[in-house]
RNA sequence: GGUCGCGUAGCUCAACUGGCAGAGCAAUUGACUCUUAAUCAAUAGGUUGUAGGUUCGAUUCCUACCGCGAUCACCA
């Protein structure tokens, strides 16, 4: 039967219902357990009365016998009903009789009330009294039995997955004790938990391109959040000595099993400490989420056995790539040898540093053998313009990342808090037309203004939240300890003709547009595409396809509510020829690759 | 963004080399007072992701688009 014909046969229940003078949609439950505290405490509760109340999960009718099971948070119990021996069909009391337990479906949302016992087989069941509908159903779930198995279904309706297979819920009940175990751990220390802004006007503390939004009252582009880390050092030296942020971390960037472009990120500040502090401090916080929420050390990630009981080795980076290579960095002097090096591994990717040879080299060919916990520190300057120089070599800082079964766990290090010197490498390492592209980000004198008030010898930690799920509750995909992942939207033909849904509106749901520059002045001369606001953005980009150098355009304020894109020609005079009052706004020349 | 793969009933899956699109569950109707993937009988359910093309004939072959996945690049 298609869906429409199935939606509607409980639309039809429904009206069968308020025919009865029952509410298909109460407001309030007389819920008195919990499945799983009837289940749990069955032998105190025997032959007391008890209401629970979940989602109808499965229902065996037989003549004047039925049994059904009913699914809460805590669990599943069955329920059974006898005719005869219950409530019928009363408009007052709001209870749905035997005989009209037709009106009845599998995922309805139902309360019932009856004794305590167990049937003929033994199980717990709640012998039934009374039922009430308390939320009708109008969409089919899929089989109990083959489950749901779509990975399209499942991310988009991630509550249909985890209410089907209720096994799926666990790990994200997991990941929520760990939220809460972290904010315990560090709480117990003495740290404050702040919120620091998600809409920055400037977005710094790492590398990374940003979404870019517009602020209408201010007038003003913003960005999302990269990093909250100058915030955090703005507390610092407001005098708040232990800080940390749950932090949502924005980042417009590749997809893949383990980046999503949204992510949450643990971010301390420890005012009076260096990068040995937090070593310590990250090692205890694995340990005390894998004992508190896990009550356990040793889990498997990626098919590795990884035990957090043990001590976490602590490699300099040069030490950890002169063992895997038997080249020792520490000794090599001239960019040129260092990229000979680097092409005698194989690696054919000339690097404009020495530092930047031995990343290259340590991600290559050490990253993905370090499978235990391991802290690697001491990495170079040329990458590391925010943190401090090592006493001992200044060509390295006091940075360390941690490694687990190959992923990268987070990155820490002991803060640069010398403006002059720090406002000196910012400078060095920005060129304006790195801006918004990853590479750099742009100045923020704020920041340097705020360290000329003195910030104190600070350090702090910033591990990914969704990595350190993934490896504590076994999840080898970013989208699994994501409940709502990032997905392309999209409205299916059959919601259109169930809700009714014109073209037109359909239209405002679909993203993007691809148009030759023909098709594109044909629209705009037949009134397809217009204006949204008083202002559109055009994004000249460039691509570089196998040394072929490729324009195009990316408009956005359309009226399909999208990014509409044009090959071929610019675009910037048939707009202002099309739209003579429209504000154009020019973006500037964005770099992909082909 | 590149490359490769996938998309069939509400769900899970069939359909050989291009030849009448099928089954189980769910749904509807009926039987059944201890089932738990309940059982039994009957009925109904499809624009094969969308739009084109090749062909006497397309779920199958070709093109474009939409969505998802895998992988590479960028990044954490």
């Amino acid at each position: 039967m298609p869906l429409a014909t199935l939606r509607g046969v409980r639309l039809e229940k429904i009206a069968s219902l308020r025919e009865l003078g029952l509410n298909p949609f109460p407001a309030k439950s007389n819920r008195t357990h919990m499945t799983a505290e009837v289940t749990g405490n069955y032998d105190a509760l025997e032959g007391q009365t008890a209401t629970v109340a979940g989602r109808l999960m499965s229902w065996r009718k037989m003549g004047g016998m039925a049994f059904g099971n009913v699914q809460d948070q805590s669990g599943n119990m069955q329920i059974a009903l006898r005719r005869g021996e219950m409530q019928g069909t009363d408009a007052a009391a709001g209870t749905l009789g035997f005989e009209n337990f037709n009106l009845l479906d599998v995922g309805d949302i139902v309360e019932c009330t009856g004794k305590v016992g167990k049937t003929k087989t033994g199980e717990m069941s709640i012998i039934a009294d009374s039922l009430r509908i308390l939320t009708k159903s109008l969409r089919a779930f899929p089989d109990k039995h083959f489950g749901i198995k779509d990975r399209e279904i499942i991310l988009r309706k991630r509550y249909i997955d985890t209410t089907v297979n209720p096994e799926n819920r666990v790990h994200f009940e997991q990941i929520s004790q760990m939220l809460f175990q972290i904010r315990r751990f560090f709480n117990e220390r003495g740290f404050l938990e702040f919120n620091t802004p998600i809409i920055q006007s400037q977005y710094g503390g790492g590398t990374a391109k940003p979404f870019i939004t517009h602020v209408n009252a201010l007038s003003t582009d913003m960005y999302l959040a990269i990093s909250h880390e100058l915030y955090l050092k703005r507390l610092i030296t407001a005098g708040f000595d232990k800080v940390f942020v749950i932090g949502r971390h924005f980042r417009n960037e590749g997809i893949d099993r383990s980046h999503h472009p949204e992510f949450v990120m643990l971010e301390t500040m420890t005012a009076y400490e260096n990068y040995e502090y937090n070593m310590q401090l990250i090692e205890d916080l694995f340990r005390h989420i894998a004992t508190s929420v896990f009550d356990r050390t040793v889990f498997q990630v990626k098919g590795h056995e990884v035990d957090f009981a043990k001590v976490w080795p602590r490699v300099l980076m040069t030490d950890a790539v002169l063992e895997a290579t038997g080249i020792d960095f520490k000794a090599i002097t001239s960019v040129d040898e260092a990229n000979e090096k680097l092409a005698s591994l194989g690696i054919n990717d000339p690097q404009p540093s020495v530092g930047n040879a031995l990343v290259r080299a340590f991600e290559e060919k050490v990253e993905k053998t370090l499978i235990q916990p391991t802290f690697i520190y001491g990495h170079p300057i040329e990458i590391s313009p925010l943190a401090k120089p090592m006493q001992s070599d200044p060509r390295y800082v006091e940075r360390f990342e941690i490694f687990i079964a190959g992923m990268e766990c987070g990155d820490n290090w002991s803060e640069q808090n010398d403006p002059v010197q720090l406002l000196a490498t910012w400078k060095k390492a920005f060129k304006p037309e790195d801006r918004d592209e990853g590479e750099f980000h742009p100045l923020d004198y704020d920041f340097v203004e705020m360290l000329e008030h003195a910030m104190p010898p600070t350090t702090g930690i910033g591990p990914g939240l969704e990595r350190m799920a993934m490896i504590f509750t076994g999840q080898e995909d970013i989208y699994d300890v994501i409940y709502f992942p990032m997905m392309k939207p999209l409205l299916s033909e059959v919601n259109k003709v169930i809700y009714d849904v014109k073209d037109e509106e359909a239209q405002n749901v679909k993203v993007d547009l691809l148009l030759t520059a023909e098709e594109f002045a044909a629209w705009l001369k037949q009134g397809k595409l217009k204006p949204r606001g008083g202002a559109l953005a055009l994004t000249p980009v460039e691509t570089d396809w196998e040394g072929n150098k490729l324009k195009h355009y990316e408009i956005t304020g359309l009226s399909n509510g999208g990014k509409v894109t044009v090959r071929g020609a610019d675009v910037s005079v048939l707009i202002a020829e099309t739209f003579p009052g429209i504000e154009v706004k020019t973006r500037p020349v964005r770099k992909a690759n082909g």
